[in-house]
DNA sequence: CTAAAAACTGAGAGCGCTCCCATTAATTAT
DNA sequence: ATAATTAATGGGAGCGCTCTCAGTTTTTAG
């Protein structure tokens, strides 16, 4: 089975390169007989046009980056990232794009991905994932080099470039205000690291809703930690000594660790200590407790940044414009909703 | 900036098209000083070769692609492929090149990836994880449109191609010879898919080594799980009526939902039922109990199978080679050791 | 039945690069 | 010094497609 061009189909339907181009293409003007005929020998020869000849000459890859630009350990270790890749991976076949990873661990990594994404003729669009310390770099870059591009997660400086995010603010401050609701007088939280705007952002939203209700904030239940399991572990132990009867974990995988910290330490969950988590992704509900925690729609996340970065590809859109997805609040055991 | 060709930086230059072709490949015979004159024009202008145009001329994309042929499910559930994935994207980088991300889950993405995959021009060559239900169909698909090609784990029919892979047969049996050697008398197992290559060579690993201790092996002591977390928590709790003393667990991710099963049945873990699990991912090390564990280069895997595929690529050889990677019993706190 | 409009088809000029080959310049040997 | 090598350059012919435009056929209108 040698290689096959449009130029061998042409000659063995008996028409021409642009013809059987139409009809690859599946364009109008081509009579019916015709088309026909030459989709049979398409199907006898098992032809598939070049993928890179239809590039060079159309200007479109048809291929989309995802730029994860990630400490090592944060990555594989939160399921949450598998989760969005797996959305994306998804709306990308949906709509016939090819995607490109790109993992972006090291600086040594940096200088070899940097230009390869931004180079002409590989791909039509990026996803960059944001909110993460030296993500401005990643998306000048971008910028300077014009290339259609959308931000996963809202990026520290937002102004000109298209963004999906959820309200984290408000999505921490509806578990907080839950824990209120039930309550609970020292509530604690342990945070994302702040040098991350998701981090910032469910912090902020801690601290609002506190202060609104006229609670006092007290700088010794706020313990940051790094959103993996580990770091929850630790997080809580920090926690412990000050006696919070809830806490309000900004990750599911964190929670987790901070769980399995207060049962170390004897308490009872929630009698002695509640938890509300964030994420919602499957492990919420394979620990002992079920985790009371803020869904938020991940796949869906994933297929909205490629649909907004197809919409910017094809139709030339170049006003930045930012999609807020909802959250919402499961309420499951964790949290002693029952009593 | 706009589009800037070979052509281009040659004119500045004050050279040829092809001696800045050569420049830019790093290619010998081009005058030191005309050399510098050439690059430092790249450099003002930021030129970049175009992607597509290279690969049509060159024949060569450098990228190649992760086909990844899952049940929805399985995928993300266990972090195995996550790290999987990370070690091939590393690897890539490494080696200049881009990674193709192909996720197939259903049977439409089937017939949209497939055809995407053996298209001329967009990949060099494939690592298809394989071992699963219906992988037959995509390797032989794959060999048909003459793609050079890596299976990562054992696939059914293993002739003719080229993969990589664990003794999955010895490390389980390594496991299962350590319970036997700490004494334990009724040792069951919980076994991966036995529709997949890994489930089945752990399975007989285990089966195969009580059979060489002169053990009985009992049907009720055998439960197939399915990869997952709630999977293990199932088939614990099938196995309980049976009252094993110890149970080699053929995932970790299992493992945990295994012990989680016990814990709930009051049982103590290693006091009455100890386990070793299969992987050694970080999930192993974040129980209440440390996990003992067969451990698996997951990150070397991935970088070995794209080390073999692209010395295919690059070096045309066909020969189909396997290459066995070493496995090692890590013993932590939940077969018991200590006692 | 002819003229105007619409539908169809094919030729040609690229897209931006690589790679072979012919040419010219710089070395080395005679 | 000149001839024979070797190194350095440039030109040209593709790679396999898309897309415009001109030419041809068919349809519809007058």
């Amino acid at each position: 089975m040698t290689d096959l061009t449009l130029e061998d189909i042409a000659k063995q339907a008996g028409v021409s390169r642009s013809t059987v181009s139409r009809v690859v293409n599946n364009y109008p003007n081509v009579r019916g007989e015709v088309r026909q005929r030459v989709l049979q020998v398409i199907e006898n020869t098992g032809y598939h046009p070049n993928a890179a000849a239809r590039t060079l000459a159309s200007q479109r890859s048809w291929t989309i980056g995802l730029l994860l630009p990630l400490s090592v350990s944060i990555f594989f270790t939160d399921p949450y990232y598998p989760h969005l890749t797996k959305g994306i991976a998804q709306a990308c076949n949906q709509y016939n794009y090819t995607l490109a990873l790109f993992l972006v661990e090291t600086r040594e990594d940096e200088e070899k991905i940097f230009p390869r994404v931004s180079r002409k003729g590989l791909l039509d669009g990026v996803i960059v994932q944001a909110g993460h310390h030296g993500d401005q770099q990643i998306i000048g870059h971008l910028i300077d080099a014009n290339m259609s591009l959308v931000v996963a997660g809202r990026p520290f400086r937002s102004d000109n470039v298209s963004y999906i995010d959820i309200d984290n603010v408000n999505a921490a401050a509806s578990a907080v205000s839950h824990l209120i609701r039930l309550g609970y007088q020292r509530i604690g939280t342990i945070t994302g690291p702040t040098n991350s705007t998701v981090g910032l952002d469910r912090k902020e939203g801690y601290i609002k809703t506190l202060r609104e209700r006229g609670r006092s904030v007290e700088d010794s239940l706020i313990v940051e930690g790094d959103f993996t399991e580990a770091g929850g572990y630790y997080a809580m132990q920090k926690l412990l000594p000050f006696k919070p009867d809830a806490v309000f974990v900004a990750s599911d995988t964190m929670a987790i660790g901070a769980m399995r910290a207060a049962r170390e330490a004897g308490l009872n969950i929630p009698g002695d200590v509640a938890f509300v988590g964030f994420d919602d992704l499957p492990i919420a509900t394979l620990s002992n407790i079920q985790l009371t925690t803020v869904r938020q729609p991940v796949i869906q996340f994933g297929v909205k940044a490629v649909e907004l970065l197809i919409d910017q590809i094809e139709n030339g859109i170049t006003t930045p414009c930012r999609v807020i997805l909802d959250t919402e609040l499961v309420i499951r055991q964790s949290c002693g909703a029952t009593r």
